[in-house]
RNA sequence: GGGCGAGUGGCGGAAUUGGCAGACGCGCAGGAUUCAGGUUCCUGUGGCCGCAAGGCUGUGGGGGUUCAAGUCCCCCCUCGCCCACCA
């Protein structure tokens, strides 16, 4: 058998590895190229996407190693996290020992994948060597003020016992387990990424070129921008003193329409209110059955909204009016500054809301000639309200209103012009115990200590002497000892913080630790930094859009602004890989559609499987494995192998071949183009178009020696980022010393452009009618004259009149007539 | 409700961005090898007409611009993804 995967992969993996082949040199003259991937989490083997994401990744690096880089193409693991813990609380297992067990599961297997990564700088998460860095870093963020604790109504997951950040709650379910998320009263630490939000935005422009649009346009609606006016309403209540009370409004150009005035129940001062107005007993109840109720049954969008008028009035401050003041559940604390006015002719939910409370619908009157605004109701609802002018504005378009009205505000002292975002606080604290320690200690005499640098890391204890079940308090609490402490302030008892930091923390910085991984001094080496930072191609998939994309660029901002690192975004190219599915549906065990890699590994081997996964389409759309065509590809590697043994059997004198030459830079120049643009699937189309062309020469023209040599080296080269192993193998056998992956990426012979020729189709009136040949760049003229002389063109024109000749270099000739 | 994107053979998908539509692979059909099946190797393969040469037609539907449209413009249809009481 000319093609024994098993056999060939084993061989050039051992050999690799022997040589050292793929470790980075900090000393090289070549510029350097950081090739990341998105580090993978330890739960059982290796899936089919992670074998999709590590060809991807590994395609990338050795065609940069090609292109004559230093490539850096690391490999860890985000080793802390909940499904450990979990295994511990359903089985007994040490976490610790699972996650490590999984971890060298994983990296048998990517051994046997033989991607290229440079073993030499791997890391875990949950080593003590890396979260005595996590742990640093939240210190330095807190030092500076980005770490804050506080009370909030937060939330949390019923299920796996812990609060969840916002990013963390999908649908109003657990991103993890699924569970509906219940809210909860705690204090929990924060991280303070809305004092970045505008810098996440305006730096995004430095990416427009070379992230996908898609993440872009997913970070900018989660970072939410909006703008309008925060404008203050009088609030008059029987006994009580008039106060302001301002709202957040992106329209402040319906002022004018405002009917009512609303407040979320849980407003600081909705409960006063109520008293004043005497409906304390009704506001209770309400404020209760609110409270109860989960984000997903309060947010659920066929529900009807509920209120409660307080008896209490606020005053429009632009016409003096009177209105009612509700408390209602679709306004939310958490947003802008939860009161609002309320125009029921502008915006659905206070539409909706009116008409089950009877309220007035006051249109505001778009000016003559200007289009309504896409979310006005006044189109559809005007039979139901009042007409009214915004007085003083009118003839405005509602851009121009909007401007108007909120310069008026602030000139009047009304309100001010405000920006407002979606996005929050971002929640760290979990109450588990595979995670890095909150480094903080709690005094009663000197509040929130840092652990002093020196006692860090704060190891996390024994796994044997924690108890894991959830008990909704964080296990490191239930041991006897770890938790007491001596302040290093004052040196009273104290007690350390029994938290666990998200995971999301361990990875939003790892890709700076593998920079030097081995520093005990420091979390990263700043000489080696500069040479490698910021990363130059990233890779993963795209269901880290949001968190961890957003996170990581959070944290590089923070550390540029703490003064540890001179840019301010970690990643300069991105690419994102579509998921794999199996006949439409996500792969899983339970539903049975799983397809296991170390079965086709065993049949097909690596190179064909990380082939087959490439060829199925574009990189970043999801692939379905029920169309991947692992045998296909099988069938070329071994037509290739087959042939490359009967050419080197053949021998042969070294007659050039035009034809093959000219296929082997056509290869060339596409292959390099494609490459650049990911686009394997062409890649390796163009590979197998190649094999073709040489296997005709060969066997149909009979071309033998250098002609086909030069064709299979320049095959196996190409090959190389795709199909490792066999691509090496190929080499060997066309008798070249190893190593294929440290060879130059073939260039394309311009020369070829001058002396080739093209055949050019000629066209009447734009059918065609024939094929001339010409020299490549040949002129209007030379092409023109060749079209008229060719037969089918001279009997198709018989006696017509030529109107005009088009000319498309090297592309067409059309000749138009007289009908 | 808002935002983004996509519709090309039986299937996955190509098309140098306005220039020979369907590269490459799968599948299918016929043939060779084989006792047979599998493997392997040829040949064919968008549809319609034709023995053939060849012709007509064809990129969700309709209209338009152009010598030339899968690609650009207008209208319609269908599907997918993301966000969503965010004021």
């Amino acid at each position: 058998m000319t093609y024994d995967p098993v056999e060939i992969e084993g061989r050039w993996q051992e050999a690799w590895a022997e040589a050292d082949l793929f470790v980075a040199d900090e000393q090289s003259e070549k510029p350097f190229f950081y090739a990341l991937h998105m580090f993978p989490y330890p739960s059982g083997d290796l899936h089919m996407g992670h074998v999709e994401a590590f060809s991807l990744a590994d395609a990338v690096a050795r065609f940069a190693r090609l292109r004559g880089h230093e490539v850096m193409n690391p490999i860890g693991w985000d080793s802390f996290g909940l499904p450990a813990e979990n295994a511990a609380i359903q089985r007994g297992a040490d976490p610790k020992a699972w996650t490590y067990a999984n971890i060298e599961t994983h990296a048998a297997t990517m051994r046997r994948l033989g991607l290229a990564w440079d073993w030499s700088r791997r890391l875990h998460t949950s080593d003590p060597a890396y979260y005595r860095w996590t742990q640093w870093l939240f210190l330095e963020l807190f030092k500076a003020g980005w770490a804050y604790r506080r009370d909030a109504n937060v939330n949390w997951c019923p299920n796996d016992q812990t609060v969840l950040a916002n990013e963390q709650v999908v649908n109003g379910a657990c991103e993890r387990c699924g569970t509906i998320v219940t809210k909860k009263a705690l204090t929990q630490w924060f991280l303070r990424i809305t004092a970045f939000a505008q810098r996440l935005l305006d730096d995004m422009e430095q990416l427009q070129e070379t992230w996908p649009e898609r993440v872009l346009t997913l970070q900018r609606n989660w970072i939410g921008r909006s703008e309008g006016a925060r404008v203050a309403f009088r609030i008059e209540a029987p006994g009580l003193e008039p106060e302001d009370v301002v709202v957040y409004t992106t329209r402040p150009d319906t002022l004018f329409g405002a009917t009512f005035f609303v407040v979320a129940p849980e407003h600081p001062h909705a409960r006063a209110w109520a008293a004043a107005g005497g409906v304390t007993e009704e506001f209770d109840a309400f404020l209760q059955r609110v409270q109860r109720q989960t984000d997903v049954e309060r947010q659920a969008s066929e529900k009807a909204k509920e209120g409660l008028f307080l008896g209490v009035y606020a005053i429009n401050p632009v016409n003096g009016e009177r209105i009612p003041v509700y408390a209602a559940d679709y306004v939310l604390m958490e947003y802008g500054t939860g009161a609002i006015m309320a125009v029921p002719a502008h915006d659905q939910r206070d539409f909706e809301f009116a008409r089950a409370y009877d309220l007035p619908v006051r249109v505001v009157v778009a000016p003559e000639g200007a289009e309504l605004d896409g979310a006005t109701m006044a189109e559809a609802h005007v039979g139901e309200g009042v007409m009214v002018n915004s007085p003083g504005y009118d003839g405005l378009d509602w851009p121009t209103a909007k401007q108007a009205l909120t310069r008026d505000l602030e000139e009047r002292d009304l309100g001010e012009g405000s920006v407002n975002y979606r996005l929050r606080d971002w929640l760290v604290s979990r109450q588990r115990f595979w995670g890095a320690p909150i480094p903080i200690i709690h005094c009663p005499e000197c509040g929130l200590v840092p652990v002093p640098d020196e006692d860090l890391p704060v190891l996390l204890p024994p796994t044997e002497e924690v108890e894991f079940a959830p008990s909704g308090e964080s296990p490191l609490a239930t041991h006897a000892l770890w938790s007491k402490v001596t302040c290093p302030t004052c040196g009273g008892q104290a007690r350390r913080d029994t938290d666990t930091m998200d995971t999301f923390v361990d990875s939003s910085w790892y890709y700076l630790r593998y920079i030097s991984p081995g520093r005990e001094d420091v979390p990263f080496d700043a000489e080696a930094l500069r040479r490698w930072m910021p990363v130059d191609q990233y890779t993963g998939g795209i269901e880290h859009a949001i968190l961890h994309l957003l996170y990581s660029r959070f944290f590089t901002k923070a550390l540029h602004d703490l003064g540890h690192l001179d840019f301010v975004e970690p990643f300069t190219r991105l690419k994102s890989q579509g998921m794999v599915v199996m006949q439409g549906a996500k792969m899983s065990k339970s539903r049975g559609n799983l397809v296991e890699p170390k079965e086709l590994l065993a049949e097909y081997g690596a190179d064909t499987m990380r082939t087959a996964i490439l060829f199925a389409g574009p990189i970043e759309d999801d692939v379905d494995w029920a169309d991947v065509s692992e045998a296909g590809v099988f069938r070329w590697l071994s037509r290739l192998a087959r042939l490359v043994d009967e050419h080197v059997e053949a021998g042969g004198d070294g007659q050039a071949d035009e034809e093959l030459r000219r296929a082997t830079h056509g290869a060339i120049a596409g292959v390099t183009s494609d490459f650049v643009a990911f686009k394997y699937n062409t890649v390796i189309a163009k590979l197998m178009e190649l094999t073709n062309a040489v296997s005709s020469a060969f066997r149909e023209r009979g071309v033998r020696g250098a002609a086909v040599q030069q064709a299979l080296e320049t095959l196996s080269i190409m090959l190389s980022p795709i199909a490792p192993h066999l691509a090496e193998e190929l080499w060997h056998r066309l008798g070249r010393e190893p190593f294929v992956a440290a060879q130059s990426w073939p260039t394309f012979d311009p020369a070829l452009l001058v002396e080739a020729s093209k055949q050019v189709p000629v066209q009447v009136n734009g059918r065609l009618r024939d094929t001339v040949t010409l020299p490549v760049g040949a002129s209007r003229a030379d092409a023109e004259q060749a079209a008229r002389e060719s037969q089918n063109v001279t009997r198709h024109l018989e006696s017509r009149e030529v109107v005009k000749v088009v000319w498309v270099p090297d592309r067409l000739v059309n000749i138009v007539t007289r009908a």
